[in-house]
DNA sequence: CTCCGGATCCTCT
DNA sequence: GAGGATCCGGAGG
């Protein structure tokens, strides 16, 4: 359909400011935001639909066991412990990125991961990078898809996601309808009910399938 | 439709 | 060394 129109509350400094929420509060009025990426290929930009967030050690009322942020400051999860609005990008299972964009205030380690949406401009783009998607509504349904359709890569992590190359427009009216519960794949405790942190714009058919951690089939020699 | 295994390598202990 | 904020294709119901 149509993206949002870039308005007053979408100045990158006023994006900036709604960013230093907590994750779990600003969520549900992310949803719907869009997200662009001016790569050398050309733009590609994706209505997000589906979020999950990652509290830091420190801020949370209690510690989140799921955030890579849990064990304190690494040189991987770096870009979390600074300013909102930036991006954290990492590489998962040999050949997967997922981006994040960091919230709350500077040092309070949270993030929120983008899970899902839907490609608005530049879906030729977003096709040529996705060659296994066979439908629209896959082409970014799920964290490591969404990430490949924008062309995110570790080279992108900790830069800007609110000026160029990259541009955060928040929706002109909220999504009328969220969903909330558990983050999909969080092994432990983070992944229980006891931290529904997972938002989604319901019955979009762009948000992934939840499924729960799965105890990896270890391939390792005696 | 659901379930399951393999791919593949960076990161932290 | 071990395992992961995943995806995809194939097998089976």
């Amino acid at each position: 359909m149509s993206s949002s129109i870039p308005n007053e509350v979408s100045k990158p400094a006023e994006v900036r400011r709604f960013l230093e929420g907590d994750p779990r509060i600003i969520a549900p009025q992310l949803l719907g935001a869009v997200l662009t990426h001016h790569s050398e290929a050309g733009p590609v930009s994706v209505r997000l639909t589906e979020v999950e967030a990652y509290m830091g050690p420190r801020d949370s009322e209690h510690p989140d066991p799921g955030s890579h942020t849990f064990g304190g400051p690494t040189a991987r999860n770096a870009p979390m412990f600074g300013p909102p609005g930036f991006l954290y990008v990492y590489f998962t299972y040999g050949m997967h990125y997922c981006a994040n964009i960091v919230c709350g205030p500077d040092g309070s380690a949270s993030a929120l991961l983008l899970r899902a949406g839907e490609i608005v401009d530049g879906e030729g783009l977003a096709a040529l990078r996705r060659p296994a998607s066979k439908a629209h509504k896959d082409l970014a349904s799920g964290p490591a898809r969404l990430a490949s359709a924008l062309g995110l890569t570790t080279a992108d992590t900790g830069r800007d996601a609110l000026a160029p190359p990259f541009g955060l427009w928040l929706p002109a009216t909220p999504a009328a309808a969220v969903a909330s519960g558990p983050r999909v794949g969080v092994a432990g405790p983070g992944g229980s009910t006891e931290y529904p942190w997972r938002f989604w714009i319901e019955d979009d058919p762009t948000v992934s399938k939840y499924k729960a951690a799965r105890p990896r089939t270890r391939n390792t020699a005696v």
